[in-house]
DNA sequence: GTTGAAAAAACAGAGGA
DNA sequence: TCCTCTGTTTTTTCAAC
């Protein structure tokens, strides 16, 4: 991980279907060695995936929200979680609660519901999302001095 | 936004990197076909982005929690956020807190020093990640027959 | 890491249900 | 309007170095 595979991943971060060729004149390096740095870069696992986002408002989910749960039964919430497509994200996290989930429903309303088939699992907290003012920034875009780079 | 818009998505969702001639084979429409209904699809703005996902791990980031904060100077703490790349998301919510952010760095320690430089914007609740089950479901697995569809 | 040729994909226009 | 067909340009793949 150098220089030039920072900036491949940025490239990709920032637009996923980019052409390889676009990259390598964006570089300066020949398509072959770029497309051989991206193979190793998956492999590595340092791109896990590539994925389109998607406004969930367009989708008809109007509603976010992120619930803080206090529960006993755990492995009983990860599968309930696993089995419910409203649940967007899935932590565990230290402290007074320990899972936080992120929420996607259509309406106030359906997330109620969600909400009270949530109730079994032990005491939980709201949090509804109000407006988002960012999603997903970029982990390249930092002082790099302080990288695990060579 | 039909059933083929859908596939698309959900195609894309799944690997934005796909060809569109892939896509074109596996729903059995013409490329040119696919690539309209894409570029009508992103003109909507139902896909917002492509990008690629990367492992905050592997770029030395071993540190993810999600803050809660109680704060009145509300556009300061927003500028402040924008320019702090440690901060991933940031959400305005309902109820005793008003902001929630999450945040990436290095160690528990580097952490520790940026939720220092937050505490001048009020009261903060700090919520460490331990692990992740799962990250950014599908929005589009789900029973499609309350979507807002035609 | 580079070059270069073959294969594949994307693009742009014409025309049909 | 939404699609298919087709020729041209661009990109990817794969060989050899």
């Amino acid at each position: 991980m150098d220089r030039v595979d920072s900036k491949i991943v940025s490239l990709l971060y920032e637009n996923a279907r980019i052409p390889i060729s676009e990259m390598s004149r964006n570089i300066a390096m020949s398509q072959p060695a770029v497309t051989e740095r991206l193979r190793k870069l998956e492999e590595q696992g340092v791109i896990t995936a590539y994925r389109a986002k998607v406004d969930p408002y367009k989708l008809g989910l109007h509603t976010m929200a992120f619930v803080l749960f206090k529960t006993n039964t755990c492995k009983d919430f990860v599968a309930f979680s696993e089995s419910s497509p409203e649940i967007v994200d899935l932590y565990r996290i230290s402290g007074e609660y320990n899972f936080l989930i992120k929420v996607l429903s259509e309406t106030t309303e359906s997330m109620t519901r969600f909400l009270e088939k949530c109730n079994v699992f032990g005491f939980s907290t709201t949090l509804i999302v109000l407006s988002t003012d960012f999603e997903d920034r970029s982990l390249l875009d930092r002082d790099i001095t302080n990288y695990p780079f060579p």
